[in-house]
This record gives structure tokens, C-alpha cells and sequence, in this order.
DNA sequence: TGTATTTTTGTGTACGTACACAAAAATAGG
DNA sequence: CCTATTTTTGTGTACGTACACAAAAATACA
């Protein structure tokens, strides 16, 4: 196992300085093409990787960057994608890095656009989007890229921009996981309640209806014909649900399984739990407070982890070995979907363990 | 938010120079009961987190760490392990750190004797250890206790050892999950194949057996009756087994469920599928190389992973830590038990995203 | 050829920590 | 009180990298 190489030795090799080493792997110019070429020689030779840590450490100018993304509320999905960003500013503590948050209310496009609005005119090095409204944030980030700002997604990919990176999960497929599931725990050929909030002013394509389409054509593509049956819900108008949800269990005392492809599974859980419901199976979405315990309580019987943390984490970590050290990115970085039971919640505290 | 706090700065708030606060902190002596009230009273109100990576960096003196556990094959579970501990050497890649690697015969208790004889004597900083076979491991770590060497265990713990930590899925909790997810995919009151493999010469507690007294809990707690059956199967003598499934399966044609308690699951989906004998439900363990191809042939259901990098990792990151910054340690570390289908397991390469 | 200007190159310092070594202070022994 | 010894304290250097600045070389122009 050989030595690791440093600036040092490739300088000894190439015959120059290590200030002409510096100046031909930061490309600041100044070097004869001799030189240039000499030190290029050895960099093809030599397997390279900078120390980062003494790298931040060194580095004089300091970097700012914006993150923007639905309101944060504790206990739920973006909070935990926050903690990952702080996370991640953490790992790099030797950075001189200041880091502006701005949230917007995701049921309210007038609040995205006012928000976005003035993330267009800030000074920054780098921005980290959490996308709600489709068109809003192409509009965003086309002024982005006018301004030759990168940026990078985190929950979902927005189509039509041209992000350096997004993290999320695979909707389309989480769809798909949760009708294998549900399809696991009820009998052959019968019905299925599907909650999918819909955003108003938001028609185009998002999260909710990938995973609604992966969920139908798993169904179809089923030998045994299930009848999936829409559950009426609001986000934006939480009093009426008590009314959709007791309708529609009066409507369907028979139904075997409820899937629910927002995060507030633990509302119809709590429903069906006042109101002695048992026996209904249910499989929901994301690792918030109420969700995790109504799955302990065993009033939800698969919850499906998208890793926030983790996705807060990579996006801001890439962002950072980006901008500092020109590191290649992967545009396309897809997270786990996890499978929680009453049996394994217990041990994913994952993130607490990786960074601590 | 305040800036980090430095040695330099500690050293100014407590009326003495950098070197008596370094002194203070790694308790090297030669400080004056005054100086060193001074220093602990500044410690003692302000946050200080040494920088681990300029620590690493200017670390003099090499430390060596003996890893042992059973043989490594391509692919499988123990490869995963050492994956996870040179993953963690890198993390750490400035120090000084030399690593020997000894692995014994996980099914001849001879083998291991023979290695285990030669640790004892070896000089190391630390140890993390394998374990296989109870007594013998007992054995090897009251001679590092008398040695005072610190050691951690990876896979399972060794009941009657005084490890520094252990990182371990929860053996009994993973068969109880096993229960849980080959109940939910076959008919109630019905038949369900157990494969578990007993090492010769290993009377004590294992980790097999905790699984299957998880699993046997789970299914005599359930309201419906199931039938469970024994396997049988040797690791050992691997040209018996064709012979063994093909009388069982003989036998009980009618099994609709089969739950494999070792990494060994593929064998069994291999068998099933040559013998053209579907519509077996399999619930296995571990993500090998080939289990990992039954699952996402729809040979095997649900796939339990034990996070084997991850636990090799954060061994190696402990160990490291505990060594060198003193850092306190949390004996008790269990891992996730993820739950694998078809339908997420393509996103499962976490390790190689985490520290590339 | 000589001087001014530009380009190229090398050297030195900072970052935060560990540790060696020298300097200073305290103590012991006569 | 003086010297020898021990204890305590401060200073300086190394680690690998970024970057400022000075020195050297190359080029331009008269």
C-alpha cells in the first residue's frame, strides 16, 4: 500500500513549485505550457485526492447559499430534510459558509411566488430547491441559470430545469411499492381506499400523481381485480375531512385497506381509531412524528421512509464538493424507500448514528 | 451564531498558553493544580469540539487494529463487513493507521482456535472481532482484557464479554419480522418451512437461534395456528442439500410458505425454481449477490437486510475515535433491519453514496 | 543594448492541532 | 543563599492545502 500523494510530491515529480501545482489544479492561469504540460504528465500518472478537510481548512473566501422549500413544521417530512442540510454544514465545520433559509407556504402559490420572487435577486453561490409549483420554479430557475447560479432539488426532480443534481425518491416506484404491499395484506378482488391530496393552482404533474400512476398500474397489471376507491381529502381545508373521511367509511364499512400517498396517514389512522375501526390495513408515507406513532400503536400496518435527512444531506454535501472542489456530480440520485413495521421502526434512527 | 471555539482561544480565556490547555486536554500532566483549574473552568463554559481532521493531521504516533471474523467470499455478507471498516479507514485517511486482517473457518472451531491463539499474542492498539464461536471468542477476550486491549464486536455480540460496543442487528427482533412478513403473504393456518442452519460444535446461543425464537414467539402469539417446519440443512456438508429439499419438498408439496433463517436463501429459490415449483412464498436474509438476484427474479418476497457495510463502518469509526479523541462510546448499537422487495431494492446501494 | 512591462515561478504564511524542546519557575539539598 | 534538580510553562514546527506576494524569467519597445 503506497504512501498517499500530495501537492508536494507531485511538484518534485513535474520539477516545478508547488505554487505551479496549486495554480494548474485550480486553473488560475499563469503557467507556461510547459510547465502546465509537465505537471498534467504527472496528474495522469498519479491517483490525486486532495485532503477536503485540509482544503476547507485553507480556503480563504467564503461561500452563501439559499435554501428554499415548503414551511417547516417539527416533526414533519422538510423539517427532517433540514436537519440533513444542517448536517452536512456540519461535516464541513471548517468552511467559512453562511446559509440563508426562505420557506413558502406549498398551498399557497402567491407566497411561492413572492418568495421565489426575491431568491431571484439575492446574492448567492448556490441555491437548494425544494419544488411544490411546477412553473413557478422553472421560472425560478431559469433566472438561475442566467446568473450562472447552480442549483440542485431535493424530494422531487422538476422537469424543464436543468438542476446540476435532485435527490429524491422514486415516486412512480413508491407508488408501486405501496400496492404491492396493500395488494400483501388484504383479501383477492377487493376494495381499496386511496387518499391523494390534490394541490389547487398546481395542475401539472407532481410527487403525488407518480405515485398514484405507479400504484394503478401495479393494480392493473394484477391478475385479481381490485376496486380502488378515491378517499376525499383536503390539506388546505382540514375541517371538512372529518365529514369526507366519516362518509366514506359509512359508503364502505366493508373496505379491507386504505392507502394513503401524502404524509397524513396518521389522520385517517386516528379516524379509524375513534371510531372503533379496526381491521382496515394501511399503508402510508413518510417517517413524521404521528406517522411513526400510529405505526407503533399498530394502527398502520407498512409506512414507506424516504429518507429526507438523507436527501437534505447529499444535496447539500454535493453542493458544497461542487463549489469548492469542482468534484464531478451525478445528476440523477434516487433515495431508498424504505419498509417500516411495528417490528423495525425502533432501529431507524440512521441519522442520528451517521453524524453524531 | 458565535464562532468556533479554538485551543488558541481557550488558552487567552484561561490566562495560559496553547500548549498547558493541550496538556489539560489529552492529560498529558505536568500542569499546575492552578493552571489546570483555570483551563477546566474555560472548558467547562464553552462548547469546545476539537477539529477532528486537523487532529488527525497533525497525529504523530501509528496506530494498528487487528480485524478477525469468518472467511470473506465475494459477494456475501462478511465481504460487506470489511467493505464498511476500510470505508471507515478512509474517512480517516490522514491517519497513521495500519490494519492486519486474520480470518478463520467459520464452521471449524479448530480454525478459529489456531487464529484466535496467534491474536492473543499480537501487538495492536485494538481489536474488532467476528464472532462465531462463543467460548473460544470468551477466551480471546479475557486475554485482551488482561492485556487491556479494547475490542468491538460486529454481526452479533458475545454474551459474558466486555466489549467496548457491539454493532448488531437485533437477532430476535429479525426473526419476529420474518414472521410478521411470511404470515401476511400465505393463508391463515397453514404450513411454513424454516431452514436453520445449526453449527456443529456451537452449542451456545447464536444468532440463528435468536431468530428463530423470535419467529416461533411470533407465530404462538398469533390467533391463527401455523404449522412450522424444519428444513433440514448443512452448510457444512453442501451435497447433502439437494437430497434434504427435495425429500421436504416432497414431502409437504402443498408448503405455501418458506422462511430461511441464514444467508442461504438463494439455495432453496434455486431448488424451487429448477424443480418448476412455484407459488412458494420466501421470506430470506441478507443481501448477497445471490439472493439479491433471486428477489429481483420473484423468486424470494421479501429480503431482510442487516446494513453489514454500515456495521463494519461504524466499528471502525468508533474504535477509531475512542482511540484517538477519547471519544465516549455507546455499547448497545443495533442496526436496521430493511425490508427488501423487488420494487426497492434497486435503490439499496447507500454505502456506495455515502463516502464516495 | 538597456529599460519597462508582463508573464511565470517560487517562497512564505495561515488554518487548528499535536507534540518536541527550550525557557522559566518552583522545589530540594547542602 | 546558591546550585542542582524537578516541575511547569511557553514557543516553535509539522501536517497538507490555499493563496498572497516577491523574485525571476520572458517579452516588448525604444
Amino acid at each position: 500500500m503506497q504512501k498517499k500523494i500530495r501537492i508536494k510530491d507531485i511538484a518534485r515529480l513535474a520539477g516545478v513549485s508547488a505554487g505551479t501545482v496549486d495554480r494548474v489544479l485550480h486553473n488560475r492561469g499563469n503557467v507556461s505550457p510547459k510547465a502546465r504540460q509537465a505537471v498534467e504528465a504527472v496528474l495522469k500518472e498519479v491517483d490525486y485526492k486532495p485532503n477536503i478537510h485540509v482544503s476547507a481548512l485553507s480556503l480563504k473566501r467564503t461561500y452563501k447559499i439559499v435554501i428554499t422549500t415548503p414551511n417547516i413544521s417539527p416533526g414533519e417530512y422538510w423539517e427532517s430534510i433540514h436537519h440533513g442540510i444542517r448536517h452536512a454544514k456540519e461535516a464541513y465545520a471548517n468552511l467559512k459558509l453562511t446559509i440563508e433559509v426562505l420557506t413558502y407556504n406549498q398551498y399557497d402559490i402567491f407566497s411561492c411566488m413572492k418568495v421565489f420572487r426575491q431568491i431571484a435577486e439575492m446574492e448567492m453561490d448556490a441555491l437548494i430547491i425544494g419544488p411544490t409549483f411546477h412553473n413557478e420554479t422553472n421560472a425560478l430557475c431559469e433566472k438561475m441559470d442566467e446568473r450562472n447560479i447552480p442549483y440542485i432539488f431535493v424530494d422531487s426532480n422538476n422537469e424543464g430545469a436543468c438542476p446540476l443534481a435532485f435527490f429524491s425518491s422514486d415516486h412512480y416506484m413508491c407508488g408501486t411499492l405501496m400496492a404491492k404491499l396493500i395488494t400483501s395484506l388484504i383479501p383477492a378482488n377487493s376494495k381499496i381506499g386511496i387518499l391523494q391530496a390534490v394541490r389547487v393552482g398546481n395542475q401539472s404533474a407532481n410527487s403525488t400523481i407518480l405515485r398514484k400512476r405507479g400504484f394503478m398500474d401495479y393494480i392493473s397489471k394484477q391478475e385479481r381485480a381490485y376496486q380502488v376507491l378515491r378517499i376525499p381529502f383536503s390539506v388546505e381545508e382540514p375541517e371538512n375531512n372529518e365529514t369526507y373521511l366519516s362518509r366514506f367509511f359509512t359508503d364502505h364499512h366493508d373496505i379491507p385497506g386504505v392507502v394513503v400517498m401524502n404524509s397524513r396517514g396518521n389522520y385517517v389512522a386516528s379516524y379509524l381509531d375513534n371510531n372503533h375501526i379496526h381491521d382496515v390495513k394501511m399503508v402510508c408515507l413518510d417517517l413524521t412524528a404521528p406517522n411513526v406513532e400510529a405505526l407503533k400503536k399498530g394502527q398502520i400496518d407498512f409506512l414507506i421512509g424516504q429518507e429526507p435527512e438523507y436527501q437534505g444531506f447529499r444535496a447539500m454535501k454535493t453542493m458544497l464538493e461542487y463549489l469548492i472542489f469542482k468534484k464531478p456530480v451525478n445528476r440523477e440520485n434516487y433515495v431508498q424507500l424504505d419498509i417500516l413495521t411495528l417490528e423495525n421502526i425502533g432501529f431507524y434512527k440512521r441519522f442520528n448514528n451517521i453524524l453524531s
